[in-house]
DNA sequence: CCGAATCCAGGATGATACTG
DNA sequence: CAGTATCATCCTGGATTCGG
């Protein structure tokens, strides 16, 4: 393996024209950066939940358990300046906010939807695995 | 939309029968425990760097800009535990630990590499969104 | 020398209360 | 309803130390 072609700075520009997947140092690029934003927790929920629909802000905090109102309006900024998820906001009082996937954004969720469904199809594996790994703990050392 | 079948709690399950990716409440489930796992930062870079090959310890510190010995020593630890990496300890001096992805690993690993290719791809219509957004941010209010 | 464990400071996150 | 502000807390990362 050639040094230096794996390194992986905090800006970055990565290369896949190999079946191996290379990393290639250039100058300014953000996939690093970008890929810490959409590989979030919430970020990853938010795109798998806005599939073809509009949500609005209330729906999703209630659907994706655990988030903090804090967290989900920083997520969706984020999603927003990446241009992911579009925000409509409408005038009214209540006032009512809406997002949906963006065209970049349902591009996106495609792979999103494989890495969640991978879980999905994967998670009794991944229980068997822990149950092995513990056994082994308590067991050896 | 039926009230109720996109709660995503802590501990949930998921079904993806439908074209609109519905999230469903059952006992005992830990898809958003893998999620958060497999999704997290450093696990990506990971998998994404041990594509058919086999890594040590500080190459895998070295190629990932920015990780922390113990964030990787954690991660590593973490994707062993669900069966994703592989640990191999040879008792030499000095100390010699190899890391490769078990099968189920490679098979997560097709992902990951979609995802890696996907933001590779839209970096630059991310980075157009940002100025837009700035632009805005500017301009009006 | 390589890899893991410990301790501490700083940043990220959550809970709560408040505003338009 | 949809956020914002504030504060307490947790987690992360870096330096150091330890063990082989």
């Amino acid at each position: 393996m050639k040094e230096g072609t794996f390194e992986l700075p905090g800006n970055c520009r990565l290369t896949s024209d190999y079946d191996v997947l290379q990393w290639d140092v250039r100058e300014g690029c953000e996939v690093r950066q970008i890929l810490d934003r959409i590989a979030d927790k919430w970020s990853l929920l938010v795109i798998a939940l806005l599939d073809k629909r509009t949500m609005r802000f209330a729906e999703l905090l209630r659907s994706i358990k655990g988030v903090s109102k804090r967290m989900l309006t920083t997520t969706l900024r984020q999603l927003e300046r990446d241009g992911i998820v579009e925000r409509t906001v409408y005038p009214t009082v209540p006032p009512k906010v809406e997002y949906n996937l963006t065209p970049l954004g349902n591009s996106l969720h495609e792979t999103v939807k494989a890495l969640v469904i991978w879980t999905e199809a994967n998670q009794v594996k991944i229980a068997e695995a822990r149950d092995r790994y513990e056994t082994r703990q308590s067991e050896g050392l």
